[in-house]
DNA sequence: GTCTATAAATGGATAGAC
DNA sequence: GTCTATCCATTTATAGAC
């Protein structure tokens, strides 16, 4: 089915660009994890750059979801609570193999993500949702009100694709679970004691 | 005279590599930048990837210089404020462009830096002497003793190329010296109040 | 839509003259 | 050691049969 299809060709996009980037990931890759011919590739996505933009348009989907499943089960009085979820969920989408690595400042790919549109509507979307969260929690005194509120967010977001994560899962001397706890430390506690 | 043709090669790559990273940077580009025909550069370095390693290792060994100085100029009774200082440093040189983007998990210069004597002494010699200080601070109650000192250590490694620099010089909103401050602060004190 | 085969361009590396 | 010219593998993308 079509569908289905495309969804394991960007399910396998998803893992190439968490595992190596854009840069490195050939479309011959992608083809082979797929299973079928680069040519059928190209009758689905129409260059290499839009293959790369649907899988980071579904991560986005993907965060986004999470969020409503936040607003649901939540309680909007936290919203430090929140943003600890979030960070955790980010890490744990990492450590799965699924945190699409972030492409360099001119890299093509960059390009294409400016004007995909469903990229940019969902980018905005999480920013402002976590946006309004941060600003909640810097207003109720749990979160550094010093700090502007976009200093905060572009730290959650480099917290996504943090290299410490995988540092220590090469050390091998942590558990996924323990490497999350420290990190989240780090990240909300500081280094400081 | 060979030795500045090296340094000046070495300081195109060491720019490349921190503007785009390995695999977007090409041999053509830095031939380019240098302003010599390509099969020079190959009378000076075998292949990209010892051009890179160059780089890497010069990285490292202005680190263990400014270490150096810390060590002279600095008191050994607050290693807090050594660890504050270096972070401080490796900001510094992002900001301005010379630190190097860490190549990818399975990156063809990874296996060449494990094999590079320079760099793994450097390496080596740089995460001994930033332990030592890290378990003084934890002793001296000033850094949370609760966190491995190899997480410490690694979240320190991160920070050196955490794009959230790049994020906030991009806005356009900050000067680098608040930018820095900003994440010193959140990488000590933490995003909570 | 899938395939095989191939085009077109890029990029790492080398030959050989000077 | 520097150059021009070239080799050769890789990679993005397409043609055209089924």
């Amino acid at each position: 089915m079509h569908l289905a299809r495309e969804d394991a060709i960007v399910s396998a996009v998803n893992r190439l660009l968490a595992e190596k980037g854009f840069e490195a990931m050939t479309v011959d890759e992608v083809a082979a994890e797929v299973g079928i011919a680069k040519a059928s590739l190209y009758k689905h996505f129409p260059s290499k750059e839009d293959l790369a933009a649907a899988a980071m348009v579904r991560v986005m989907n993907r965060a986004r979801a999470f969020l409503d499943g936040l607003e649901a089960s939540s309680s909007p009085d936290d919203p430090l609570a929140r943003l600890k979820a979030v960070a955790r969920w980010t890490m744990e989408v990492q450590l799965a193999g699924e945190m699409p690595s972030l492409p360099s400042e001119n890299s093509t790919l960059r390009a294409a993500l400016t004007t995909n549109k469903d990229y940019v509507d969902g980018l905005m979307d999480v920013s402002d949702r976590l946006g309004a969260w941060i600003t909640a929690a810097q207003a109720n005194g749990s979160l550094n009100a010093q700090l502007p509120p976009i200093a905060v967010l572009y730290t959650l977001y480099a917290r996504a694709c943090d290299p410490v994560l995988g540092f220590l899962k090469g050390s091998g001397l942590y558990t996924d679970e323990q490497i999350i706890e420290m990190v989240l430390i780090t990240c909300f506690d500081g280094l400081k004691k």
